[in-house]
DNA sequence: GTATCCTAGTAAAACGTTTTTCTCCTAGCG
DNA sequence: CGCTAGGAGAAAAACGTTTTACTAGGATAC
């Protein structure tokens, strides 16, 4: 249990474990980092020294030796928002990653607003981040220290870019919604702030075109907004019914804007999957709950997450070189809310 | 612009600066961070000491300042998950305040295990936590630095408890209810390792006394999962329709286990809210969203953040003094879930 | 018998700040 | 003129580590 609060707890440090041993400083940082200089010390004042600082319950100064040691042991991670389903997922992943290697983050937000997020990168590089991560962000430049975008497609020195394979994710969409007999399929383009709308829509292009499914410009919606909320795709699903045009399938920009795109149906009297199909993207934990359930693409985010720390760590570890990019591979999850078209 | 990376950046120090200006590193301290005892320095030497540290980029060693001032302005939270919709929501207040005030936070999960809990406070503490903010944890001692607890319900010397006003909250929501025409109200209730179970179930009760409602036994489901996904609600709402007693209306723990009910409820053929009405708690941001809409009672999580913020960050700078406890309002808000009684 | 090597440490420097104490100099006062 | 007060800044200590350089004594080698 943590220690209770007493009336002034008299901070134990080096020199008074030292003292307690009868020893210098300098031995019992040896010993306890057992360093190479602690070879030639014998085993019986080895045990003196570490029973003498459990029993103190000694705990270095991070602070002290992070100034010494040069090493802080900190990632920074700059996120959209805090707390929204994408970077959360991505997050947990750093977490648990972090967590075990010992290291710790701290975090800031950009917004998508390039002096927020260049005010967090200092802000972050100063109190101590050795590396950065940067979630949904369009970075334009290299950064002073290791960095991995997440998603990243811009090529800058320094940074890995961890993306997932988008052709694949687009083919296994159109295909699912192919076969479920769909044609006439709209489409929820991103906000060109989110680093993954560009290649997501190239992607698209590309797999339509192999698979011969005609693009009509009436029924592509192109999201600005910057919600990190279903507003992200309602007021576009509105837009898209309020145009008139015949559709029986949406490929929306992710799960976020599908989920308020089915919102907006079911206000216009459409029915999901009965009238339209939707598909999602990213499979953030409320697809899974949403009414209907979303069929999706699912981004292993929660690794992502975990791969940018190893990257990284192993980069500060010199056990690693610095790599332009990673791909991950998509999958998709058939839940309810496609089905095939209305006979 | 954040830099570029160059060949090798050689680290501006205070003492370079210093070197730059023709002065003590002392000095140029006094100046930079106008002490009293630049009392004495005359306005051209401490003009040409700010020119000379903007235009090196002098950023000063935040572990070095830490270590010599003996503070870290670094605040620690300890969440059950990051990023579920509750703590998303708070942290996002956390940070709102924290980053006005130049405070940052570290992060760790406790999964409503004390012993991870323990292991984080130390572990934050160790990273230079200066105070604790604990979310939905049942906090069963002091702890060794100023702390609140969101929500809090136990009393321990120097944690200070946010909680919502739960009388109030289940009057509103049981008139709420009432006055809709329900009268077999089912409930869904919390884990006791959920902070706010035991006091939100207790003002339930007190409420329904007040207003002449009786509990029927059989329509109270204890909620014993840990999930922060619907799940924590879809085995109970599924329970509780096995059960083949009747009942018009659902008031759930809070929002997340009444979206889970709900699609328990829904694949039983039970219609929301022709069939039952549902009030959740919380109004976490996926609450409006939902199909349909929860009504819900609001607790306002981003303003409590704050409120933690602050009142951590006023006793650490010595301007105000702990307190024990702070309650804030709810509010209903109604949606979609919630409608009369069929007639 | 002495040069060398190992053992078991100690002492001190260094990391980059902040803060207290100290010094030198000039101006003003009586 | 002699003295004090304040101005302008330097010097040094301190924060708690880690790390490098050093030392004193004993064992080993030749």
């Amino acid at each position: 249990m943590v220690e209770k609060k007493k009336t002034a707890e008299p901070i134990v440090t080096l020199k008074s474990v030292a003292a307690h041993v009868g020893l210098s400083a300098g031995t019992v940082s040896a010993v306890l980092n057992d360093a190479p200089s602690a070879r030639h010390i014998p085993k019986s004042t080895r045990e003196r020294v570490i029973a003498a600082a459990r029993k103190l319950d000694y705990r270095p100064n991070f602070f002290a030796r992070s100034l010494r040691k040069q090493r802080t042991f900190t990632l920074g991670v700059i996120a959209h928002e805090i707390g929204d389903g994408y970077s959360s997922a991505v997050i947990s992943g750093i977490e648990d990653s972090a967590s075990q290697r010992n290291y710790f983050f701290v975090t800031g937000v950009h917004r998508h607003d390039p002096e927020l997020f260049d005010k967090y990168a200092r802000l972050l590089m100063q109190r101590g981040a050795e590396a950065l991560i940067t979630l949904d962000f369009n970075l334009g430049h290299s950064l002073p220290v290791p960095a991995v975008a997440i998603p990243g497609h811009l090529e800058n020195e320094g940074v890995t870019n961890i993306y997932l394979d988008h052709n694949h994710a687009a083919e296994l969409a159109l295909k699912h919604l192919i076969e479920l007999g769909h044609r006439r399929i709209a489409f929820l383009k991103g906000n060109p702030e989110s680093a993954d709308a560009i290649p997501r829509w190239a992607a698209v292009e590309a797999a339509a075109t192999k698979l011969g499914v005609q693009l009509d410009p009436d029924l592509i919606v192109q999201i600005d907004a910057r919600d990190s909320t279903p507003n992200l795709g309602y007021p576009f699903g509105k837009k898209l019914v309020e145009r008139k045009k015949p559709f029986t399938a949406l490929f929306a920009y992710n799960d976020i804007s599908a989920i308020g795109a089915i919102r907006a149906f079911h206000e216009s009297g459409l029915r999901v999957p009965q009238d339209v199909s939707v598909i999602g993207f990213d499979d953030i934990p409320a697809a899974a709950f949403n009414y209907p359930s979303l069929t999706t693409i699912r981004q292993p985010l929660h690794k992502m997450g975990e791969i940018a720390v190893d990257l990284l760590v192993g980069q500060l570890e010199h056990k690693r070189e610095w790599q332009k990019e990673i791909s991950v591979e998509p999958e998709i999850v058939v839940r309810e809310s496609t089905g095939p078209i209305a006979p």
